[in-house]
DNA sequence: ACGCCAGAAGTTTTT
DNA sequence: CTTCTGGCGT
């Protein structure tokens, strides 16, 4: 038996190199491995995990967070093909704190059957908040509010902590939308996002009997990508380590891109201090990449200043040159790619080979139309896109409210779908009766009889009310079961089965519904409905990609970190699409901002194996016009030297001198100052009111004629100077 | 109560 | 160019 033990770990340990072989046989006390692109991480997490299987610790006491459910399940099944125990944890920050509120939630002052709000429902929320707040609308986006609410969440800042903070009207304001949200929710007993990590985070901060418990029960914490790691999920790490300090944490600065939703590169950085005994390990060898791609994305990250340096290289051959290519716009760029796969395939490779990256979705669609054209099998990763689907909506606000019945959102999108005359009328006198009597409107919809004035709707309300008590009556039974007679009972079914004579796919889509309940219920016999809407509620947008469907994968870049392919493209190398900045906001893209821009085009570059390929459009279309563009600065990085340049549109290159978006400071810039008088083609004669000369750029604030304002990046704006004796 | 139409609005990235 | 909203008509 020694012996068996002693072969397999002379296995787990046999062909890594020698820092990888420091990091897999590190066992006891704080561990972080600076993984660069490339350089085997994922082999050595699996490998550390069932070491630490193999040699101090039993499956069960080792706790492994990765940053998808898909790298879970992958490193899963790498472990398990290792001959190490299922009874790992292995899982999201996420999953973790659903599963530890669900268990400990009457410590977590937690109802058991909390629901999860996605982003809609969030919004939904939101909305109701800035309404009962007293606020308007119009003034206040829900989407806006609810990113300062989830940034402050992330931070873990209660709504009350934000409200002792708020020194103006306008802070005072949030506030208070931001405490009813919270209130909202709780009478709800629903939980967003942010809040899986925040109640878990903060139980694990008040209850400190039960945070022993769980440090000695996961005697061996490991964090993947954990430069991506935000406040409260810092705090969950901690509280699990804080005596045995058996913290293994993986990941590369340089590929640090979730800053926007909080997370914090400090705490990568500051590892060291965090943990003054921490072993470093280093892993530079990228076995990945060509040397060419190797060197063109460093040449790209090399540009940040807020950076820890690090060399990354490789033993692997040359490979072809790295393409950068230039099209007329959208569409020549997508038949381009088309046409590029096309030659690959016929050359033998295989789909799944190939990769298409882009900074936003809305800029998949015209690939994808291309290749439907060329009749290329593709999927994109848009894994949550089928669960906002309004059929697929649908049917889960119906489970939702068997298992919470408190929740609202899910009552008033089930109550009349399909239609059952109860209108908005009706809705209204529920509401009414329910917020005078403090119940939920699943309550009030019980008690119709003594809601006033409900009428004629009484019938249909009792109707909807009996339904719901019957599919409750199942609520026990496995999740394919349920899914499946709640489409039945509630005349969904029937409805789409109507519908079915135009079009068949909402039907196909709830079909595929009950499939994914079957399918999960395979992989989780003992499963009930709440897991399974606690599952789908937490998938991801990657997760529902599969290697090895034969297709092309289409992806934002964002979601391509982890993954790596033979060929890919990145489209959209343009100044404002990547890196990315939101039009007239120049003022605020700030070098942070832009640094995470650049990593995120490092990412992106460093998924590609063999042969990579940049495209940027001379236009692009942007809200329905067709915009003229200017290339990425990123492409400027990269150099002529030993790059395949190919220019598609045969048209003079519009970056010549004399283009106003040439991308370079107007000659006569020494004569500009606040108060300049300047020209903008469409907007008419301005004045300079900020003028701010930065590193790299020059931003600059213009007011118009008309008392409008608009800020620029000088070097890109269409802007002349204009003395004052041209005017009079 | 519901469907249709016109007008406005809005687009990062995600658990 | 879409997607959502709100108002109006049935």
């Amino acid at each position: 038996m020694i012996g068996r033990v002693n072969r397999d770990i002379e296995g787990l340990l046999a062909d890594l190199n020698s820092p990888q072989r420091t990091a897999v046989s590190h066992t006891e006390g704080p561990l972080l491995v600076l993984a660069g692109a490339g350089s085997g991480k994922t082999r050595v997490i699996t490998r550390r995990a069932a070491y630490l299987a193999c040699t101090v610790a039993k499956p069960s006491e080792v706790l492994a967070i990765t940053f998808t459910n898909k790298a879970a399940n992958e490193m899963r099944q790498r472990i398990i093909a290792l001959g190490v125990g299922r009874e790992m944890t292995i899982c999201t920050f996420h999953a973790l704190g659903a599963r530890l509120l669900r268990i400990y939630h009457d410590r977590a002052d937690l109802p058991a059957n909390f629901t999860i709000y996605d982003t809609d429902d969030q919004r939904k929320v939101v909305k109701e908040a800035i309404e009962q707040a007293g606020l308007a609308t119009t003034n206040w986006s829900p989407a806006a509010v609810h990113s300062t609410i989830s940034r402050a969440k992330n931070y873990m800042q209660t709504a009350r902590e934000f409200e002792e903070n708020a020194t103006d009207w306008f802070q005072r304001s949030m506030a208070k939308a931001f405490l009813i949200y919270d209130r909202l929710l709780t009478e709800r007993g629903a939980l967003d996002f942010d809040d899986l990590l925040l109640k878990t985070a903060h139980l694990l901060r008040i209850d400190e009997g039960l945070r022993r418990s769980l440090e000695s029960k996961y005697r061996y914490l490991l964090i993947d990508e954990y430069q991506d790691t935000n406040e409260a999920q810092y705090v969950i790490s901690h509280m699990l380590t804080r005596e045995h300090a058996n913290i293994c944490a993986t990941g590369d600065p340089d590929q640090s891109i979730y800053g926007w939703r909080g997370a914090d590169i400090g705490n990568i950085l500051h590892f060291e201090e965090d943990y003054p005994s921490a072993k470093v390990v280093r892993l530079e060898q990228n076995y990945r990449s060509t040397r060419r791609i190797l060197a063109a994305a460093d040449r790209v990250i090399a540009a940040n200043i807020h950076r820890k340096e690090k060399t990354l290289w490789t033993e692997n051959d040359e490979g072809p040159r790295v393409r950068v290519v230039e099209c007329e716009d959208a569409n020549e760029e997508a038949a381009w790619i088309a046409e590029q796969i096309e030659r690959a395939a016929r050359d033998g490779a295989s789909l799944a080979d190939l990769a298409v990256f882009y900074r936003i979705n809305a800029m998949s669609r015209a690939i994808e139309e291309a290749l439907l054209r060329a009749g290329i099998a593709y999927q994109v990763a848009r894994g949550t896109e089928f669960y906002n689907r309004k059929e697929i909506k649908d049917v889960l606000a119906y489970l939702r409210l068997l298992i919470n019945p408190a929740d609202d959102i899910a009552l008033l999108r089930a109550i009349n779908t399909p239609a059952r005359g109860i209108g908005a009328t009706t809705i209204g006198r529920l509401r009414h009766h329910a917020v005078t009597a403090g119940i939920p409107l699943m309550n009030a919809a019980k008690q119709a009889d003594s809601v006033p004035g409900i009428g004629r709707a009484l019938a249909r309300v009792r109707a909807f009310a009996a339904l719901m008590e019957e599919l409750d009556q199942l609520a026990g039974q496995p999740p394919r079961f349920v899914v499946e007679q709640t489409l039945r009972r509630s005349g969904l079914y029937a409805e789409l089965n109507k519908e079915a004579e135009v079009t068949s796919s909402p039907l196909d889509n709830v079909n595929e519904l009950i499939n994914a309940a079957a399918d999960f219920q395979r992989e989780r016999p003992e499963a009930t409905l709440i897991d399974w809407l606690e599952h789908t509620s937490l998938l991801s947008d990657v997760d529902s990609v599969e290697s090895g469907r034969g297709a092309v994968t289409l992806m934002t870049l964002h979601a391509c970190k982890g993954l790596e392919f033979p060929v890919v493209f990145m489209i959209g190398l343009e100044e404002g699409t990547l890196p990315f900045s939101r039009s007239g906001e120049a003022n605020r893209s700030s070098i942070e901002d832009e640094e995470e821009e650049r990593r995120l085009c490092f990412v992106g570059m460093t998924r590609a194996k063999r042969e990579l390929n940049m495209i940027h459009c001379r236009y692009r279309m942007f809200r329905g016009v067709e915009t003229r563009t200017v290339r990425s600065d990123f492409l400027r990085a990269l150099g002529d030297d030993d790059i395949d340049r190919v220019n598609l549109s045969g048209e003079p290159s519009p970056h010549r001198k004399g283009s106003p978006f040439r991308g370079q400071l107007p000659d006569d810039i020494e004569l500009w100052e606040v108060g300049s008088l300047v020209r903008h083609p469409s907007r008419g004669l301005g004045r300079v009111t900020l003028l701010r000369r930065g590193l790299k750029r020059t931003h600059v604030r213009v007011s118009f004629q008309d008392g409008t304002d608009q800020a620029w990046v000088l070097e890109f704006a269409d802007l002349t100077r204009v003395d004052y004796d041209e005017v009079e």
